[in-house]
DNA sequence: CATGCCCCATTTTTT
DNA sequence: ATGGGGCATG
């Protein structure tokens, strides 16, 4: 299909927003509007009647599965070469690329390790452990503040004068001690990735005009979600050429409590007063009823674009409130309506989602579904990378291509068992910061040093250095072959698996667990292949070629660009059960929403941190995922913290049109005390919003 | 492999 | 309070 074709079948707003190209472009896209066929037809737009290269063109996103899925759909509207060496990418990986290309500016050496946020604790835990006894909980917080100040562009310096009381001080001075050893063990966090390139970007012009002759138009998916910086990103690379695309919803934010900033489609606007703005309103997923009931809810938040969806589907079924006894006689109906609902509606197990505020609410839900026997698909859950056999492969391969990394070192260096214990690695520890020998190296690099013997015993040595003489045999082998084969007789060669068989509880167990393993090592060979095809067909010129393999795919690993593919894949027939958070983005015929009480949806914390408005979003995304029914539950009482609580109905409920709603079980009158003092409650709220 | 004990979290977590 | 997962032990 031409692209003449194709933009026939948008309708007149979309349209304009693939056909307009001449200066910066805000596309508010509604629930279920059409955003991703806007953002994957421009880009085949730009690159077939604007002639634009598709190597000039970067569409990013914050999803490794969106961008994923934007790649496939572009792939099938560009023809032949026509998408060579256009970049559909997360954030982060375009930082990472960025990063990847500046090396020697930023000062880090090849093969630099990226800490995931379970390295970066580690790192903390071992940087504040120094200072007194320290809890997990502060380590967190720390941590958090860290993430808020790189999302914010807050550099250590600033978070030092800054730092608003003695808590953040000392925040502030963790996180000056641990950028600093970020650097030493050439070591990035995910934050770096957008942060080390803004920067970088803001303060070498040089840089800064390679990187705007590389990308002469840029797309972004989830606007709504971007933090400061990778607004800033956006902004220095677009400048004062303003050719770019941002799509989003601001009744979709739901992640501001993680550092997104809304407030960004406003200062667009005043950072770039050409701004055009287009209104997505048609939705093409939902009934009427359902989304007159998203309007109405989400009208109580204060907006800058009015915005009203509306539908040519009819209006559909009502929508239905089933009030219970408790939660078990909640979940328990959610269950069994499913079960009679699939057969009468003639739908799929597929069809039907369950969607909740917390993780704990699927609990319940999994006990019942099991009880009728439904399939079932729960989102979440430990993910891959949290298993002890992943997390001790990824730190050898991080070790194998980054040496300085001690993270990693102090991971593997005896596992399996080498004999090699706590007080030996302090003392070499001790060495290699010993500032007497001038300078601080890395626990790897001192292992080969003459000067250990003079402060470990010789069997100690011995040991480190069989330690580091296989790793370096075995870093030879990759450097001058198949770096995948060396790493497969790596892990034969120390016989990891029988380790596993040492440590685990059935044999079973540790199978599985060397499976693992082996998946995550066939994983890697995958990415490297894939990225060889590419690199052989492209110019050098394209920001995703890589042709230093393994280092670029062991990043790729850790930014999760693979292996939940395989997770997707698995398309079988059953139930989703997901958080709201979890279910932006996706839709279902049939829709049930968990739990619409106070303290819950809001979220308590909420309410008290004055956040009502995002919990709001967060009712206003899970009402629009339904396509054709939606079912609203609740429960009169509830177990939490151990004590058998009185719930109230959420103030959402009374936000939504009476007249479409359905009620079932609720009792003949409520108790007139309690809904006085709800509408009290509403009225501060209000009051505080407009103070 | 089964049992029992201890500790954990009860708000969301794209990378 | 409570349930569940991880881990050690028999």
């Amino acid at each position: 299909m031409s692209i003449k074709q194709r933009l026939a079948k948008l309708n007149p707003r979309q349209q304009e927003a693939v056909r307009f190209i001449d200066g910066p472009c805000l596309v508010l896209a509604g629930a279920g509007s059409g955003k991703t066929s806007v953002i994957t037809t421009k880009i085949a737009y730009l690159v077939q009647e604007c002639g634009m290269s598709a190597r000039k063109i970067a569409a990013v996103t914050f999803t490794n599965k969106a961008a994923r899925e934007m790649k496939e759909r572009v792939g099938q509207l560009l023809q032949g070469r026509e998408g060579h060496g256009l970049t559909v990418s997360t954030f982060h990986t375009l930082g990472l690329n960025i990063i990847r290309g500046e090396l020697k500016t930023l000062g880090y050496k090849p093969g630099f390790s990226l800490f995931d946020p379970e390295d970066a604790k580690a790192l903390l835990r071992d940087l504040m452990q120094k200072d007194a006894q320290i809890d997990a909980d502060q380590i967190s917080r720390v941590q958090s503040q860290i993430s808020t100040w790189k999302n914010d562009l807050v550099l250590p310096g600033d978070a030092l004068s800054h730092a608003a009381d003695d808590d953040e001080q000392f925040a502030a001075r963790v996180y000056e001690a641990y950028n600093r050893h970020l650097k030493a063990y050439n070591a990035v966090d995910f934050d770096d990735l957008i942060l080390l390139p803004v920067v970088l970007l803001r303060d070498d012009p040089e840089v800064l005009a390679r990187w705007r002759r590389k990308i002469h138009y840029m797309l972004v998916d989830e606007y709504q979600d971007t933090n400061v910086s990778q607004y800033l990103l956006v902004k220095l690379l677009m400048a004062e050429r303003a050719t770019f695309t941002v799509v989003g919803d601001d009744d979709q934010s739901i992640y501001a409590w993680r550092g997104a900033r809304p407030e960004n489609l406003v200062t667009l606007g005043e950072d770039f007063p050409r701004l055009n703005v287009i209104k997505l309103e048609q939705n093409y997923r939902s009934t009427g009823t359902i989304l007159r009931a998203a309007n109405t809810l989400i009208a109580n938040n204060p907006h800058v674009y009015e915005k009203a969806l509306w539908s040519e589907l009819g209006p559909g079924e009502s929508i239905r409130v089933v009030v219970n006894r408790h939660e078990e006689a909640e979940a328990d109906r959610v269950a069994s309506e499913i079960l009679t609902r699939r057969i009468k509606e003639r739908a799929e197990w597929r069809d039907f989602a369950v969607l909740y505020r917390g993780n704990f609410q699927a609990r319940l839900l999994e006990l019942k579904l099991q009880h009728y026997q439904i399939p079932y698909k729960l989102s979440g859950g430990t993910s891959f990378f949290s298993r002890n056999e992943i997390k001790d492969a990824m730190a050898y391969l991080r070790l194998l291509i980054n040496p300085a990394d001690d993270n990693a070192f102090l991971r593997i260096v005896n596992v399996p068992r080498r004999e090699i214990g706590p007080g030996t690695l302090e003392k070499l520890a001790n060495y290699a910061n010993d500032q007497a020998t001038g300078r601080g190296i890395s626990l790897f690099a001192a292992c080969h040093e003459i000067g250990l013997e003079q402060v470990l015993p010789a069997r100690a040595v011995d040991r480190l250095g069989r330690f580091t003489h296989f790793i370096d045999g075995v870093r030879r082998r990759m450097d001058s072959g198949d770096a995948i084969a060396a790493i497969r007789d790596m892990l034969r060669e120390m016989d990891y698996e029988a380790w596993l068989h040492q440590n685990a509880s059935a044999p079973t167990v540790a199978e599985r667990r060397m499976a693992n393993v082996w998946t995550l090592i066939d994983q890697l060979e995958k990415s490297m292949e894939r990225n060889a095809e590419d690199s052989a067909t492209e110019d050098s010129d394209s920001l995703e070629t890589e042709t230093d393999g393994v280092e670029a795919a062991i990043s790729r690993l850790v930014l999760r660009d693979i292996l939940e593919q395989q997770a997707e894949e698995d398309d079988s027939d059953r139930v989703q059960l997901l958080t709201m958070h979890a279910s932006k983005g996706l839709e279902f015929p049939h829709v049930y929403l968990m739990g619409l009480e106070e303290d819950l949806l809001p979220h308590r914390n909420a309410v008290e941190a004055g956040t009502v408005e995002e919990e709001r979003r967060l009712a206003y995304v899970g009402i629009t995922r339904a396509r054709r029914t939606l079912t609203l539950t609740l429960a009169r009482q509830r177990k939490a913290y151990g004590e058998l609580l009185d719930c109230t109905p959420s103030r959402f409920l009374d936000e939504l049109p009476p007249d479409d709603l359905d009620w079932e079980g609720r009792a003949d009158k409520e108790d007139p005390e309690k809904k006085q003092a709800r509408g009290k409650d509403a009225i501060a709220g209000l009051r505080s919003l407009l103070g």
